[in-house]
DNA sequence: CGTGGTTTTGATCATAATCAACGTCTGTGG
DNA sequence: CCACAGACGTTGATTATGATCAAAACCACG
């Protein structure tokens, strides 16, 4: 393998140093609890854009957090039918129904290389008594994906195609800004096809919808590289801007 | 109030006496562990039909659990949208995403008198280290959760809607036996409204599915009281049998 | 009783799906 | 480095599905 040669970002970075650790940990930690954290994530992987994350190392379970890099987590039923369940950037947890994953054959997919903190939840147990808040963060990690999920609900289930649409970009562009890009140009990562099945329609519906938004001077768009023009008609357009 | 008079549910039970115990907490504690378990219960409250669970006991984080009735979770938007998230009955966590309900307004209805189960999750975390798998199995009521909402998104975002009326029934029917009740004689608890709102469909394209249904001698149905006649042939009708 | 919410059914309409064709990228292998 | 195959993306024409509008019957509860 080439992981030596094009290794295009260090492994071997501790979580009392990352640039994530805010996201990934509780705040306000002190510096005796940052050497403990320290020994939380037992490995750091690779995952090739294209190649889905293997999770069920040696049968513990455990905590997936992106630490660089672009996924999504699909759904695949017997059937051949795919359903996209959602898009995770850096500091996002994923697969965290995986228990049950092998029944629902839930894939976390990568849609750009990526690189992926490992948490084996015995570690977290192990150091949670000595941690403060180590616990309640978890909790709040799955409450995030569960109110994640809720706000995707809310537009498979009472949306038009434009609000789901315009929903899906503003979405988009908050999630850039958090983490330091620019809310205005995004860069997708995820095929028309992929942003249509997240969105319960069919790829050419979503095309022409974000056809009529560039004629409507609210986006530019060129192949996945798209301009967020007038943010405030987006908005008017998605029906719930707190979710 | 009428708690004393009409009480209909005893509300003093242990949980190592409960018949749900299986349910609720990890599966082969020993006589230790279980007279541990005992202290998780802060309360257990009433909740009148048509009105909410509050939560948020004077600002600890909970788990909420059920005892007997039925509820279902709303998700409002500010412009007056509503969305049938889920339905919930005995032995069901509750409000799992409720750290951040506040902002998303995600509203629990009881669809019948009901009764819950207070967990405060600091109760657990006291005992977590003395009753094993304690923590691994409140990793997996959250996992259940998600899992519960991913099988929603599938067929919201690619099921029609004889598909999703057929889905709907054979987990109800599911959930009923798995309780014990006749998995054939459905009591339907929500209204069309609801159940419209929960699939993505509106009340009349439910009501008309499920005339269709009657027409191909799949159920019979009369107001709320609903009998499976022929689960094969419903089973053909939903996409997926393991979601 | 009677009022308001629920449920059903009918007629019509609108939206997004489907079917189809074509153009365009991208990554691979020669 | 180019050619090519296959995936991706766009646009048009038509259709189908479920939404909408409307009305009536029914039940439930005070």
């Amino acid at each position: 393998m080439d992981m030596k040669i094009k290794a295009p970002y260090d492994l071997d970075v501790s979580c009392s140093k990352c640039s994530l650790l805010n996201k990934c940990m509780p705040a306000g930690l002190n510096s005796t609890e940052l050497t403990r954290i320290d020994s939380l994530v037992s490995q750091r992987i690779r995952v090739k854009r294209g190649s889905d994350l293997q999770r069920f190392n040696n049968g513990q379970q455990s905590l997936n957090i992106i630490r660089t890099g672009y996924f999504k987590t699909v759904l695949s039923t017997n059937d051949g039918r795919d359903q996209v369940l959602g898009f995770h950037m850096s500091g996002d947890s994923i697969g965290l129904a995986g228990e049950l994953s092998e029944l629902h054959s839930c894939r976390v997919t990568a849609l750009e290389d990526s690189t992926v903190c490992i948490v084996p939840f015995a570690h977290v147990e192990a150091i949670a008594n000595s941690v403060n808040g180590l616990h309640s963060h978890i909790r709040h990690l799955f409450s995030l994906e569960i109110n994640r999920e809720n706000s995707v609900m809310l537009f498979l289930g009472s949306m038009n195609s434009q609000e789901r649409v315009a929903t899906f970009l503003l979405k988009l562009s908050s999630s850039h800004e958090e983490r330091g890009f620019s809310p205005i140009d995004l860069n997708l990562k995820m095929s028309r096809y992929d942003i249509a099945s997240y969105l319960g329609l069919k790829h050419e519906t979503v095309s022409r919808t974000l056809a009529r938004f560039i004629k409507s001077k609210l986006i530019n768009l060129n192949l996945r590289e798209l301009k967020i023009i007038n943010l405030v008609a987006l908005n008017s357009l998605a029906v719930d801007k707190n979710n």
